[in-house]
Order: C-alpha cells, then structure tokens, then sequence
DNA sequence: CAGTATCCACTGTGATACTG
DNA sequence: CAGTATCACAGTGGATACTG
C-alpha cells in the first residue's frame, strides 16, 4: 500500500485544492503564469466567461493572495492582474496534476478499448 | 517568471483536477490510502456525509477508474472499496498539494497578521 | 474599459423515508 | 448492510442591462 510523505491525520491539502477548484481558477492561473493581463484580455483568452464570472473569480483568487490587481489612475481605465508569488508557487501543482491526467487518460483508455 | 514543463497549450491536467473535486473525494480518496473500507466504515469515518452523497461519489469514482467495488454474496451484504493502482497513483498529487497548502497558510498568517 | 446589478438555471449536497 | 427514491436548498455560473 502506498505510504504519505505529509499527510498526517488531517492536512491542509484541501486548503489549496478549494483555491484551485471553481470552473476558470485554473485557465486563469494558467493564463497568467504567462505575464500579467488586462481584463479584457482576460476575458477574451478565457472562452465564453462572463463579466461576472471573471470578476468573481478574480476577486477570489485576489483574496486568497493568489493574484494581484493594479489600478491604472487612467482614463480610459486599466485594470492589469497578475500572479503572486504565491500565486506561481502553483506551477509545481498543475505539473503533477497533469502528469496524473496524461497517465490517467492513458489507463482509461486501456481499460474501455471500444469507447471514445 | 515560471516556467511550464508540461503544459502546452491545453492539457490533461483539468481531468485530474475533476477527478479529486467534490466536497468528500479527497477525504474517501484519504481513507481509502489506508486500506478497504466497507460502505458502513466510510460513512463512520467520513464525518456527517449523507448515504447518498457517499453511494454518489463512489460510484463516480468507480466510473472513473479510481476505486474499485467488491461484492461479497452473504447475507447481510457486504460491500468492500478499495483502491486501484491508478486510484494509488494520485498519492503524489497529495503530497504536493499537502506541501503547498503549508506554504499557503504560512504565507497568507503573514500577509493577515491581524486576522485570524 | 472594467466593472456592478438582477434575475435565472443547473448542479451538488443534504434530509428523510423506504428496500432487497 | 448497503443501498435507492424523492424532495429541498444553497452555491456557482450564465445572460443581460446598466455605469463611473
């Protein structure tokens, strides 16, 4: 049986998969591990999210610290977000999340050989 | 700025993610690291989750390839879980996950040292 | 441009009762 | 024991219109 390095009886795990978790937190994340961006060109990179959507989950993450919002004293307004570095402290996650997926989609494929 | 090993431009990892969201799979994932568990077992142990809650996501997670479900034909049914290899496999995901969540709380207790 | 305000639909989770 | 069935409710995300 596989044996944990860091889990305890109870961990903060769940702490950082709750920050991560919510249908655009991670192409948020992964849009802006490539640099700062505006709003809209945020909400342009991002499929079909909506105003408020985006605006909720970037007041979230904001709020978790995992991004930064600076206001541009302009007119028009500019509004540019982007990671923390806690917020980059990420990228060691999203590598082994997508590793597991990369293994994972391997084995289900073997398992359902005439699915899809 | 940080640098992506594994992602291209889209990636396998958000498979990962679905697979661990829901508010009791990484808690009967967490159990299930430990040993089978019959259905009874985990409802004890995984704090006030409902029968149907449970019977849900481990059903899900049987569909995805996670757990595995044994039933034994007596009377009174018995009903064991256990873990896959690939349902093992996520333990490295934890271990991440666990380590960034300390790195979290110690940062965000020095970004709010007046909160609580 | 970068939001906010409403209203609405969907989904996940819970409570409760019943069953092979 | 290990579920299933039904109802209800809250949170999340979406559509649309409006604003500093």
């Amino acid at each position: 049986m596989a044996k944990l390095q860091n889990i305890d009886e109870k961990c903060p795990m769940e702490i950082g998969i709750n920050m991560i978790t919510g249908k655009w937190k991670i192409p948020i994340l992964w849009h802006l591990l490539r640099g700062k961006s505006r709003f809209n060109e945020l909400q342009r990179s991002l499929s079909p999210i909506t105003q408020k959507t985006l605006t909720q989950q970037l007041r979230e993450m904001e709020r978790d610290g995992l991004i930064r919002r600076h206001v541009y004293a302009e007119v028009p307004p500019r509004v540019e977000y982007s990671l923390t570095p806690l917020g980059e402290s990420i990228l060691p996650i999203f590598d082994v999340l997508c590793e597991w997926g990369k293994e994972y989609q391997k084995q289900y494929s073997n398992r359902k050989p005439d699915a899809d």
